[in-house]
DNA sequence: CATGAATGAGCCTTCATTCAT
DNA sequence: CATGAATGAAGGCTCATTCAT
């Protein structure tokens, strides 16, 4: 493993375990075993490194979906399937959420995040259209706004049952359970 | 207005506009005409300073809510209402959302913000309840769960829209009405 | 003494001493008796302080020079004792000499530092002027131009006295005494 | 030219234009292209380069000075274009004057520094005492220390005009002209 | 000889916090 | 209660120097 994936992952695991402010230049070098002035050949600033962290946990995200997604089953299936997987990887990286919130805010890469949730909403909005076209869905607004509306619904769920709600193993099946009742009832007649 | 005020907004000013690690308690104390030291009369320190914040941004959802939903619409005209509302006070405090995502993980505040959205919950919760028991919606899940959903649904399309999203006027108009018809159509039989 | 005469001191102290270079920030505020935070409470930066030494410096030589040349000698008496001014300050500051020079083409001080000169070369062109009329000497230019040259002459015998050669007694004696030879002959028919 | 060369070059390049502590080794490299490792095998440390930098320009001074002053004017048209020359190189490394004084006060060169206005200070004083034994000239001290101060007189205006004062065309004309005349002055009966 | 990635000691600077007035 | 000058710990960053290739 290369210098530059040792400082982004051990950027990831400091910033989830301690914050981004707790987490000092001096602690990712250790951590990536690299030399502090090592960390500067990399990238210029601490916070230089939000957007390969964001592009890594989208990349999980992205071959997460398409590992676990298994095409051969119907519309519903995918999308719980789905839900399954956005509430793992939101749980796996609970603690980068609101870091990655904030590095975004604190700095200018709001635009790469920006484009980062373009491949969901394509590859949500194409779903969306295949099922339409089956009859297995009715749309009442565009695919591509209901991908966006469908998308930020089942992120809050997520990010509402691992940051604030009890994180019993039970409330969260029930959380994924409702979120699907309710997608149903919202996209069939 | 109390110097504890002054300070709480300064705060909210100068965390929106510059995000808090680049927000100095000299700054805070000069926008608020205080004396550097004064600040450590009302607030022990510059995070400590976050639940007031969160405080002012619930009150003011909550008033906004009381004040413009009105008590004598039909339920969907009080969802269209609420997303109106809750649109408007994301826009207007739109920077604040990162950095309170931000100063809470930073800091220990997490079960003051999760409180904070008790009252939304239940404020929903209970128009749900009585939308149910008159008919005007079919509920296929608990209502607090629905209630949930619903927020974070509303919520995260919002943020969607005034951080992410084309910010022209049309566009948001044409979100918040997709919004509607999307809560519709998972309500309605 | 008041901290910000307190640094200045210290700062001439150690640049004297150790160079610019290797003359930490701590160590000024240690020599001052003060906390490193307070320096920059007086001084932007290390070079900063730099003009304000040389206004002591300069000062120094104007008071040295006011007290040292009687105003009831002939002008060659005065000349005889502004060269033994220059010659004594230039030795209690020679390793500010370089120093200086340094710190001014260092930042951008230049033009203050030209505006040092300009009370010695008033102060030598009115004696020249004086000496003239009385038909002491014999100026064959122009007398802010003798000054200057003057001046430079006398300046640059005291470095070269202080800084290169051998430092004996006898020989700086001896220089004193050429220069004072060398400018009579040049102003006098 | 070899790589030794290319380095001098490149500092006096780099020192005169951003000075000493603001150029970095990794500069110095970029600008002689070679690698950075490469510039220790030449010199040991930044500073070590000075004295290469102070022989650089003294060569050039002298090698000017055998040039351009003709040995077959009498001793004032050789003096004019002793300060010609003089002027010249002033100019030509202006920024290095303070430069090598720092350089020189900050590193144990100052002895190199003597030595190198040895030949100065034995070509003037060779041409001293042949105008003197041809009575072009009437000293009234020692001619090496005539010469010392002659030097430091011209060197000195070269100094101020190019530092300090206007830069105009015409007045530094008439300042070369005025050390000329108080040269002439000073030296003839 | 030449390279340039890696090193890490060291310094400047910031800024939350204190406390004498 | 209020002030704001003073504090000093802490850390981001630089850059001269090294060394494996």
């Amino acid at each position: 493993m290369d210098k530059k994936e040792r400082i982004i992952n051990a950027a990831i695991k400091l910033f989830g375990e301690k914050g981004i402010e707790n987490t000092k230049i001096s602690d990712i070098a250790k951590e990536a075993r690299i030399a502090q002035g090592t960390f500067y050949l990399y990238f210029p600033s601490k916070l230089s490194v939000m957007p390969a962290i964001a592009d890594v946990m989208i990349s999980e995200m992205i071959q997460s979906i398409r590992s676990n997604v298994s095409t051969d089953l119907d519309f519903f299936g995918k999308i719980e399937q789905l839900i399954d997987t956005v509430f793992e990887v939101t749980e796996k990286h609970k603690e980068l959420v609101g870091i990655i919130y904030a590095g975004l805010s604190a700095s200018d890469f709001l635009d790469e995040w920006v484009d980062a949730y373009e491949p969901y909403y394509s590859w949500l909005t194409n779903l969306l259209d295949s099922a339409n076209k089956n009859n297995e869905i009715h749309l009442v607004i565009d695919s591509l706004q209901t991908a966006k509306i469908l998308w930020g619904l089942i992120e809050a769920a997520a990010e509402r049952a691992y940051l604030f709600d009890e994180k019993e193993k039970n409330l969260i099946l029930q959380d994924k359970k409702d979120v699907l009742i309710f997608i149903k009832k919202a996209l069939t007649r």
